[in-house]
DNA sequence: CTTTGAGTGGTTATCGGTATCCCATGCCAC
DNA sequence: GTGGCATGGGATACCGATAACCACTCAAAG
């Protein structure tokens, strides 16, 4: 039934069927709601219905390629699966929804081949502006964000070297304020499990703000178990808890990577028959949903996902409005975004 | 450091660069790798490294306006967040990343309207073929992409009255064989636990599904407990499972709409000592990554996520291939995908 | 009664690629 | 030697909107 396939209806048909110009519809269709002046309002609405009844739809494309405003804005992140970038990328879309714009998504796989490839392609497209998770890229997606002349935003980290504004907080000081947290409840072995490679730089700067925090209290070192590629799973988790404890039984306590390996520590903690937090506590990071409603709930470092979302959507607008309107950049910004310890029953 | 704002480099400057004409370049770009004969091969290779030295990246939005293909298809999900949808959307980039196609992904938050005015605006970027999830739109949306005459193929479900093809499995006919299921082990009242409205089809598919296998075997019928607006989470599984015991005590199983509900309930029992399966019986609909990593597993019906959106994403090429080539629409498909009960350790 | 000005709607010229048609070239076979 | 044919690359005409500029109208002010 579908598509006789005569997709034809352009803008000069419906400015035909109703006896104006081109330009006279593509006015209506734009001018917000016109000035009340009662001809022109009425024009407008026989433009309206006749589009309505014609079928007609805008042609973004062309529309895009006439007055060089995609009506876009890109944002990459590693994984749409169980993580809390997902989050993010609903707050960017509520924050720039507002505008007009529309949020397009691309996931990485935590791989800065991936990232950049990804961003050649969205960058074809010509967005107003992009989003990025961390502060870790390859040369040749720097240079590229660089020579495409648009806002960046870089999100859920504090790189010392930010291509241009920033929304995040610093992952190592929020672990080694979780460490701390830990030690003043009196643990004084604690441990650490996380990714393999540093494929995932928010996940080294966690592991490194765990040593940190460890030699700053003089707590015993190096009890690390790192397991797979990221992003981390329960499943992983599970595994490393094991490897933990057989390899330094003096561990009292463990800071996890993030929340979804927490789990699958507590879940093997419980399957095997160890006290949680009797034998081992155990700790996250993100404030997962599963974190607030396991049983015993999980210790996590809370980040407002959302909110970085939200924030790095309002700043890019911000600047993309300044490069409109003033034709110049925005001085670069950095937003902290503030975290905190939230403390359960699993520690 | 960014933009001298003089984002000026074109294809024709490109082609004045090497010395050859825009089509030419034009060429270069687009052909796969040219008949490798000796000169045009050369030549091709001078063009690519102009490109490269001058930070050309060719303009898609020109490109599609020019050759009326846009390069990318568009699909719609209930959710980002906490979903196996998002799998589905991992499967279609893959299926699709093939024929150098990008996905385009919207959320309309398991709302019709919300689904209505994202397919206008992405209609608008006209996409090469449209993925939904589900089978139940407004009828405007059906209107749209019915005139937008491209394949269009909805996934997650089998709809009696499919749009063209269709990727998915009877939800009812799935919650129905885990009920079944249950009667097998022995469990002679069986409860449902769900979201309120009918906002989320596929949730009251399960719901009707259970009702009808609980009246085919006899068992006491109208355990149904139903919080809150779709998707259901965890904290309201919690909640509705102590509802669910306080107002039918002799339940001894429950089927819950998703894995996120069901361990939501089972955390729930184990805080209020609650044997699980002693006291009470739980089952999910998901096999979600907590379902098989928790303690004790849970018992689910298990769908491969990744695989609808796969095969959708290998469908709808196919489709916009024949539309391409032949010009004419492949007949409408349905794909089953098979599920199957994972029996685990919480019944 | 003329002048001024705001506001409306038409005309034209693009935006940056690709489709299409075309000629020039080179190789082969007869 | 020449016709036939395959192939490479150039010239031109768009694709469907909007920007920019312009002509015109009508009303209020001088």
């Amino acid at each position: 039934m579908a598509g006789t396939k005569a997709r034809a209806v352009t803008m000069a048909d419906v400015a035909a069927q109703v006896g104006v110009s081109k330009m006279t519809v593509s006015r209506a269709l734009n001018r917000p709601t016109s000035s009340a002046r009662g001809s022109t309002e009425a024009l407008r609405q026989r433009i309206l219905a006749a589009c309505e009844q014609m079928g007609y739809v805008i042609d973004q494309t062309a529309r895009t390629f006439s007055s060089k405003r995609s009506g876009f804005v890109a944002a990459v992140i590693p994984s749409l699966n169980n993580s809390n970038f997902s989050e993010t990328a609903q707050g960017i879309t509520a924050a720039v929804a507002a505008s007009g714009l529309q949020l397009l998504l691309g996931t990485s796989d935590y791989r800065l081949e991936a990232e950049e490839q990804l961003l050649r392609s969205l960058l074809m497209r010509r967005p107003e502006g992009v989003i990025l998770t961390g502060g870790s890229h390859s040369p040749a997606a720097r240079a590229m964000l660089l020579a495409a002349g648009i806002p960046v935003v870089e999100t859920w980290d504090l790189p010392a070297e930010p291509i241009e504004h920033t929304v995040g907080f610093s992952n190592a000081a929020a672990t080694a304020a979780l460490v701390q947290h830990l030690h003043g409840k009196g643990y004084r072995s604690i441990g650490f499990i996380g990714g393999m490679s540093d494929r995932d730089s928010r996940g080294a700067d966690r592991r490194r703000g765990y040593a940190q925090a460890v030699a700053e209290l003089g707590l015993p070192a190096g009890r690390v178990v790192s397991v797979g590629q990221p992003p981390m799973s329960m499943a992983q988790g599970a595994q490393a808890v094991q490897q933990l404890l057989q390899q330094w039984p003096d561990v009292d306590a463990v800071v996890c990577v993030s929340d979804l390996s927490a789990f699958g520590a507590l879940s093997a903690c419980q399957r095997l028959g160890w006290q949680v937090p009797g034998r081992i506590a155990i700790a996250g990071f993100g404030d997962f949903e599963v974190a607030k409603n396991c049983h015993p709930r999980l210790t996590t470092v809370a980040v407002d996902c959302a909110a970085i979302g939200q924030a790095a959507g309002e700043l890019l607008l911000r600047a993309i409005d300044a490069a409109r309107r003033g034709g110049q950049r925005l001085p670069p910004e950095v937003v902290n975004i503030p975290f905190h310890i939230e403390q359960r029953e699993s520690t």
